[in-house]
DNA sequence: CTCCTTATTGATGGTTACTCAACAGTAGGG
DNA sequence: CCCTACTGTTGAGTAACCATCAATAAGGAG
């Protein structure tokens, strides 16, 4: 077994070494694959010290899958300097971007609906995808639109679909792939659709937009 | 431990036998949290006889979310007799019928895009999602709209919306829940949405929706 | 240099996937 | 009716892995 480290680490230099080499393994396997003995001999650390730090294989996972989670929300976060129009367009190339960067690392966090067990893992998925609703409402009141159950269901299945196509869209081949500006204006128009359906707004789309285009 | 089959059966009946009892913990606990020795107990049986006829954990495990799989698929199977209008409509109601009333067991195929490993259940789900996509787009040609690789994107990508929203519809308390018509509405409208939205059309659904109309 | 705190280990137990040689039920021939 | 060949079935045994805990050693304070 090899020791990379040699000598004892502050609890947190230790934890955040310990997440980082888990983070890595997440690069190759899948996070259910990754078994506590793997993620400290790539520590170089006794699997008895991951027990120590995290309790347990799933609370390991969780901090691992937490700490991903954090990432990607930090590249997305919109910016309130932008007009809404800007601040959905920008975060969507932004999610696109990190997904596209590192696809086995986000899509453990994106796609973990995970019907396999782990509830932990679930309520994660959707704390992060209620961020993203609560942003999305956040503007969408600014532009004169209250917050409403058809509404926020809508936006969660429209994060279904936008994680569904991306995925979809880096499993292909780039020779086959549609252009990755086509697949950010498809997310983002799907998002002014889905939003009017739920309004049972008859209406275009394009109708809506100019309340966006002002910055709040 | 409990003998419920006496004796020795058919290969092919105590196959049979054992996904049944495997079917039964399913609706229980989830696809992941269910091991062998669960399963042989369930059906009666040694956990040895389980490899000898599955090869391993994996391929049982596989084996069983094809069954449902397959139930899945036999009853949201469109009716060639209806208009294509119909048919779409008819399909989305068979599947939240068919979702809502065995949720855990069919909420294991049509939510595991488990980014966790198995790439086997993964590839299981894209086949019953590629099904789906072919009865559409076959219904599109006959309605004049030739097949895409960006409507193709969107059909996919509009049934994880679907999925979605049932899912998060289920576990909402009843007393909160919209109507389950209105959610079939949701589904079926934002279904010609997306698809026109991937034709780049910038029309409105129902100018669609005649060519719909008529039976094939 | 010594002591005390605590980061870290290695031995250990229990669970579970998986293998395999042995057992036992059943059918067919004498 | 009995023997034999075939094969469905078992139970013991192995390996990997999660988890616990008492023992160890590193590093700073005095």
């Amino acid at each position: 077994m090899v020791r990379s480290s040699g000598a004892r680490l502050s609890p947190a230099d230790r934890k955040a070494q310990i997440l980082t080499a888990a983070r890595g393994l997440l690069e190759v396997r899948a996070i259910d694959a990754i078994s506590v003995e793997a993620v400290a001999e790539e520590a170089g650390v006794s699997p008895g010290l991951l027990f120590h730090y995290f309790g347990s294989q799933r609370k390991l996972r969780q901090a691992v899958l937490r700490a991903v989670a954090d990432e990607l929300l930090d590249h997305v976060r919109p910016d309130p300097a932008l007009s809404l129009e800007e601040q959905l367009r920008s975060s969507v190339e932004a999610f696109v971007e990190q997904v596209s960067r590192h696809p086995s690392v986000y899509l453990a966090v994106v796609r973990l609906t995970t019907t396999g067990g782990n509830a932990e893992a679930r309520a994660l998925h959707r704390a992060v995808r209620a961020t993203f609703t609560d942003w999305i409402t956040a503007g969408l009141t600014g532009a004169g639109i209250p917050p409403s159950p058809r509404v926020a269901l809508a936006l969660d299945g429209w994060q279904a679909f936008v994680e569904e196509i991306v995925a979809t869209w880096l499993d292909q081949p780039t020779s086959v792939r549609m252009d990755r500006a086509d697949l950010v204006d498809l997310c983002e128009r799907s998002c002014y659709q889905l939003v009017m359906l739920a309004l049972d707004d008859a209406g275009s789309w394009e109708q809506i937009l100019p309340r966006l285009r002002r910055s709040i």
